[in-house]
RNA sequence: GGCGAGAUAGCUCAGCUGGCUAGAGCAAUCGGUUCAUACCCGAUCGGUCGAGGGUUCGAAUCCCCCUCUCGCUACCA
């Protein structure tokens, strides 16, 4: 059997259509777990989204539709637009599937019976308008953030989860497993604010809605957020069913997830599972925000566009590339459509595009595109077929530690060289004489190995781009298996592919 | 307030277990080349490494202090 990896984004929350910060999650896990199949992993890479809550209750309500009808319009959307962007999940799920919805029930009365649910009461400030809990730390002016009004404490009936029960649990694990949250800034706020200073034990139930999964042996108590979502990750393997699927995924390898969520993901979430007996996922990566004219991207602000505009001006994967690209390792990094732009023209159509046109173009010119294995050996060649044999092991590092943007910088330091190499071994002049044919062609060769190496590994990141680098090299593609066994034969017609990405002039 | 991260070329960042003249990409200027998508290659321009103090033969890199920016500070997915 062959390894496995089983890599997450979170379930989004559905309240309104999906903009670029979504899509920037997603092509991130898209690409790790594309990079996994071609190592030979056995993946399953799930994503999803959380369709409770009273948000959107209010929200359907706004719309004059039933919250199902609401969600239904937007998941449509979205799985849409995954298509788009080429996004390979294996598993979509809903917190509205049937089966979610037993599971969860299942796992609440689990716990209810072994005594981590309790009945209690839950404390709050309450504002009546708003229909709305808010802590200490929310109010402004000691008033409702939204409407500026008086709250009053009021309590309410709910069920609560013992998350004090495992503090010492939780930090004993952090200890043991030093890697488990990535960047460790996020390590240290979760230890300095929440675990540390002690932990609450945490409200799970709500009778303040009726938009989610009821609680089987209380029905005016709905299960809230905490419960009904973070267990998709494993309700969807069938928990709890212990499934071969169970047996074989769980527990997770990689939950991505957006900084503002990396509490409920490595503190509520283990608690959770060791309260389950449960094994704890290896790892958690809280990635930072693409952020617009400096702020956070905002519906209210207007300040984003429908993903589908950028995708239909300037190419699925000038989009992915950008993504996977632009931002450094957890950081946050920012977002406009000049640095698109200026990305997509600098990277792929200068430095990739280019070098495939030319490289196959001299191909049919000089060898009418049979191009045979090397002949005529240079110290010339000893650099880019250096770089082009160890650049498989640099990005798989890169990738290990999740720093994706620097992958892709590896492999156009290749790609440049690439453009290098044509420049000091000048092909057009060993064109000119018929001694330097044998010479010329080993030039040639080098090159479109070097080029087939790179877009085997870019596969993962820029798939759609990958293909077409092949079909242009007449070669199928392949997996990581054969990455270094020459062709020895390239056979590339006689007619020049299509430009792999077209400049884009800046308005 | 507490905890944490950061402040390095016009822009985005790397370097920071102290050590040759501080690096990359983009932008700008100049030159080369023509196989190629006005592309590619090279060179140049450009930084008192946030301010001040200290340790050291030597600090962007360690210590102290200050200024500024940002993140987190639980029931908002």
């Amino acid at each position: 059997m062959n390894k496995k990896y089983y890599i997450t984004t979170p379930i989004y929350y559905p309240s309104a259509e999906f903009h670029i910060g979504h899509c920037y999650t997603t092509i991130i896990a898209d690409a790790i777990a594309r990079y996994k199949r071609l190592a030979g992993y056995d993946v399953f890479f799930q994503t999803g989204t959380d369709e409770h809550g009273l948000k959107i209750e209010t929200k359907a309500k706004e719309k004059g539709v039933t919250p199902k009808e609401y969600v239904d319009e937007i998941i449509a959307n979205a799985k849409d637009l995954w298509q788009q962007l080429n996004i390979s999940y294996d598993y979509f799920i809903r917190t509205t599937d049937e089966h979610h919805m037993t599971r969860v029930q299942e796992i609440f009365k689990k716990l209810y019976d072994k005594g981590d649910i309790y009945k209690g009461e839950y404390k709050g400030l309450y504002c009546v308008p708003c229909e709305s809990f808010w802590t200490e730390s929310q109010l402004v002016d000691g008033k409702c953030p939204d409407c500026g009004r008086d709250v009053n404490l009021v309590a309410e009936e709910a069920y609560f989860f013992r998350l004090s029960k495992y503090q010492k649990q939780l930090e004993d694990f952090y200890e043991q497993n030093p890697d488990f949250i990535a960047p460790v800034s996020r390590k240290n706020e979760m230890l300095n604010n929440f675990i540390r200073p002690g932990l609450e034990d945490l409200c799970v139930s709500r009778t303040s809605f009726k938009w989610g999964i009821p609680v089987t042996f209380d029905e005016k108590h709905v299960i809230y957020v905490w419960i009904d979502a973070l267990t998709n990750y494993i309700t969807s393997l069938g928990y709890p069913d212990i499934t071969p699927e169970f047996e074989k995924y769980w527990p997770a390898d990689l939950h991505l997830v957006g900084k503002e969520i990396v509490r409920f993901h490595t503190i509520i979430w283990p608690a959770l599972l060791m309260a389950l007996d449960l094994p704890l996922p290896k790892k958690v990566f809280g990635h930072g925000w693409l952020i617009i004219d400096g702020g956070k991207i905002s519906k209210s602000l207007g300040n984003y566009k429908d993903p589908r505009e950028y995708i239909n001006a300037y190419g699925v994967d000038a989009v992915r590339y950008f993504a996977l690209r632009e931002v450094p390792f957890g950081s946050d990094g920012n977002f406009s459509e000049s640095s698109l732009i200026t990305r997509t023209n600098a990277d792929l159509c200068n430095i990739l595009g280019n070098l495939v046109s030319r490289t196959i173009q001299m191909g049919i010119k000089y060898f009418d595109g049979n191009v045979k294995n090397p002949k005529v050996y240079a110290d010339i060649d000893e650099d880019l077929k250096n770089s082009v044999n160890t650049l498989k092991d640099k990005v798989d590092q890169k990738i290990e530690e999740l720093k994706i943007n620097e992958a892709l910088e590896e492999i156009f330091d290749v790609l440049r060289k690439c453009n290098k190499y044509i420049d000091d071994t000048t092909p057009w002049v060993l064109a000119k004489d018929e001694e330097n044919k044998t010479r010329l062609e080993t030039v040639l060769y080098n090159l479109l190995e070097a080029i087939r190496v790179c877009a085997t590994i870019l596969q993962a990141f820029i798939p759609e781009t990958a293909d077409k680098i092949f079909k242009g090299l007449k070669i199928d593609n392949n997996n990581f298996d054969n990455i270094y066994e020459s062709v020895f034969e390239y056979q590339l017609g006689s007619e020049k592919p299509a430009n792999l990405f077209e400049r884009i002039k800046e308005e």
